[in-house]
DNA sequence: TTGTAAGCGTTATCAA
DNA sequence: TTGATAACGCTTACAA
């Protein structure tokens, strides 16, 4: 029965008014200790729990934050959708997912549905959100208007905008300059984004080599274009690069899939790794552990962004004044594909 | 503007009244053509959408279905959560994410949760959300009182439950069985949850030996209890059992990532894969293609599941009768990692 | 400190 | 085919 109950049917069976109920359920200071408790057994006893909607219309809000994600089946996608639900529960709200796919119509669809719903705040995980043309971003800032938008490894620039971000770009020219300074020139640089985030990873790996005062061979930047569970796919494609006779010592990735792809394409070919090719992957994930040797890679923090996303968020949504951007360090996580 | 727009200002610029804009709305079809086309101009033309709260507060549906999962990082659950969301969304539904990891009062209150938001429906992904004890389901039969419960990969009957699953107890028999006719005796099963589906596939293990006539050896069966990330964990638990003397040809296990860890352990011990031991994985997740050699497993057609269930759930929500257990064949995926 | 009553923006039931 | 109007169940001025 206590789904059915009313604040009416509390209200009576305690015997005060309404707004008395309303106020005990809201906390509200100006309620009698004595009237409080017996409205709050009422409560009890009957279990009851005020109607979601009627609130959501009274309030405009039903603590619901809407999580834009291009693909949460993605391991690292998948993760940082993990932790920031987590996080939102913790504070009491929930969570609306949406998987937009990487289309960018559909992105901007799917931004329009949940603010139709008005949610909260929407957190859009990913740099893809980000769209490089001009005016690309608008439907960005237009939601901002309403709404604060929170962005999880992206950067952008507006008002009501708050990002999160990992400086992919240090952390890649980190690892690519290491590499430099074993002795190392041909560097293969393997990306599959050319994301917000992804074009910072590039502009580390380019960055490097200009901070090493050495050429670089724009050969070997090679771009993935498949999926990320095409790991085949990945070993096939520099099975290729290599036939074609593209000569590198060591590969420097923007996706740990990339790498475990580098990994297996070494084995084919009895290139040993780490001693004639070492391989360096990105998001430090559970792939690390299953190739052979275990990979190299940049652990991009992902449960503390989500972590401080999440406080940001709830910060903003309480009033309080944050910070618009918030940027972590990456952190190279050696492991056996490597001998910097 | 759009956004402060009511069905009454609509209903004014049209010149009608709110309720036929509601008829409009909801495409009934007791309105004149040319008023609808009137009324629906207007509505195009200010971009007009109803407010979701109060329609909710009227229709007592936000069009929303719970989605509960233990921990949707995990690699299987997060594919399980993409893949409902996706199909959810289709059928315009949407999808607030639970994760309620593994604790059964926090499973419980966490339902608690969804039910009090009124969603549409629930789904409970993973086998985990069944409780072997007694009454320890109660709390998934209440809810149905009130909502259709969708159930992957478990099974529970009760009225207005609905199973949607793999087979996995005739999948790790068939793959044990060919071990055993390929005249390997000793398979180490490694699990790792208890769950229904976890018990379904030991069960399995231990009916092919049954079936083939074989004596079993209790300590060929072994539960890993780590964390579904901690694949170096699982190698060193199996180096423990080989340092304690047991001995095994071929190992199947519940879950790729224990396959993983026993490939790693096949190569710290120069043990040749497959010659001298045969490795089998659960779920045939983009694991089995980073590891060396890479792995045989089971696919237990995780899309078809979830495709499957949402088709169930919508059609239960329409009021079609729908059939209450719907049960999937799984399938070997053969690699390297056997010679079966 | 409490109660009355006016919203909030829909849907749905009646009449007309 | 339409229009008034009463729900829906809450929050929140405003009064008392």
């Amino acid at each position: 029965m206590s789904n059915q109950m009313t604040i009416y049917d509390i209200s009576k069976k305690a015997g005060v008014s309404i707004a008395t109920v309303s106020r005990v359920l809201n906390g509200s200071s100006n309620v009698k200790p004595k009237t409080r408790k017996k409205v709050m057994d009422i409560i009890d006893q009957y279990g009851y729990k005020p109607n979601a909607f009627a609130r959501g219309l009274g309030l405009n809000s039903m603590k619901t934050i809407g999580i834009l994600c291009a693909d949460s089946s993605d391991l690292y996608l998948a993760k940082a959708v993990y932790f920031i639900e987590r996080n939102l529960r913790e504070n009491e709200y929930n969570s609306v997912l949406c998987c937009t796919g990487y289309d960018v119509e559909n992105k901007k669809e799917s931004l329009k549905l949940l603010l139709s719903q008005h949610v909260d705040s929407v957190v859009m995980v990913g740099s893809n959100f980000i769209i490089n043309e001009d005016g690309g971003n608008d439907y960005i800032k237009e939601a901002a208007e309403t709404i604060p938008v929170m962005l999880l490894n992206a950067d952008y620039d507006a008002p009501n905008v708050y990002c999160t971000l990992c400086d992919d770009f240090k952390a890649t020219q980190d690892a690519t300059e290491s590499l430099l300074k074993s002795g190392i020139d041909d560097i293969l640089y393997l990306y599959n984004s050319k994301s917000y985030s992804g074009q910072k990873k590039l502009a580390g790996y380019q960055n490097a080599y200009m901070t090493m005062d050495k050429e670089i061979n724009k050969d070997l930047q090679q771009c993935f274009s498949g999926s990320h569970e095409d790991i085949e796919g990945v070993t096939s494609f520099i099975q290729k690069l290599w036939d074609d006779g593209l000569r590198f010592k060591a590969i420097v990735t923007s996706e740990d899939f990339l790498g475990v792809g580098a990994i297996k394409f070494a084995q084919n070919n009895n290139i040993s790794v780490p001693k004639d090719l070492q391989i360096v992957g990105y998001n430090d994930s559970i792939l690390t552990l299953c190739c052979e040797p275990a990979m190299t890679s940049v652990n991009n923090r992902l449960e503390d962004m989500c972590i401080q996303l999440v406080k940001t968020l709830i910060g903003t949504l309480t009033g309080s004044e944050m910070p618009q951007k918030i940027i972590f360090s990456g952190e190279l996580v050696k492991r056996d594909s490597t001998s910097i």
